[in-house]
DNA sequence: ATGATGGGTAGGAGATTTCCTACCTGTCAA
DNA sequence: TTGACAGGTAGGAAATCTCCTACCCATCAT
């Protein structure tokens, strides 16, 4: 197995969060995920935005990894690939114990309140 | 309470996705995370970048809800504010089945094959 | 009061993102 | 073979991001 640099992660890193970034992107991989595997016009019908710029976008999830395309005859279809999700969980596993504290915090309090004032 | 629309929301959801997709502010989160509530110039020590430049990074971050400030004298207390994180992983929810089959998938293909391979 | 310190804002340069139109390639049907 | 269709790439405009220097405002110590 090829051994990827601390570098080469953390680029993949960038890449990922990058690709994330992006309000049509997200609605991609929610796409491919709730209607399965598509081609590409089909997706493009849920937007307001040319094909082009589509594609582009099909290229940045690529890049991250995130989806794959199949050719089918004069289709492509892409492929939701979650695999790389499975590091953005990675990555916010160390926070959760804050945010946990945070609503525990939260929960004592609203019990310790009088009905009427929580 | 003062109830948020959907636009609200999914602008609010884009602010916290952005504030994500940049490798410094990653890294404020993490040594706010692993070293506690610091000023501004203690985080800045740890960057090869002046110090207005890192003021703006958290003013993302302060905008998205990741981070908020105390004001202690003439310095700025800077603390982790990981609720908002808790959305990312609501968000990643719903596609966790997808990589956890694959890797299912994958540990199958490696049981069924001579160790010298795998 | 005055200077030094902490940290913000203003404004701008350069890079990057996100969209567009125009065009190209590959596949299928007539 | 010719046309139509799926979808990519090229190149460019406008917006946004990320950095900088210069400057401003508070606070604290002298």
């Amino acid at each position: 197995m090829a051994t990827r640099s601390a570098q080469d992660e953390s680029q993949d890193q960038d890449r990922l969060f990058a690709a994330l970034a992006n309000a049509t992107r997200r609605e991609v991989l929610r796409l491919l995920r709730d209607q399965g595997p598509q081609p590409v016009q089909t997706l493009a019908d849920h937007f307001d935005m040319r094909r082009p710029s589509l594609s582009e976008h099909l290229k940045v999830l690529r890049e991250a990894g995130l989806v794959s395309e199949e050719r089918r005859g004069r289709q492509r279809v892409y492929r939701l690939e979650a695999a790389p999700l499975a590091e953005v969980q990675d990555w916010l596993h160390p926070y959760e114990r804050f945010w946990r504290e945070r609503l525990k915090g939260l929960g004592d309090l609203l019990d310790r309140m009088p009905d009427d004032e929580a």
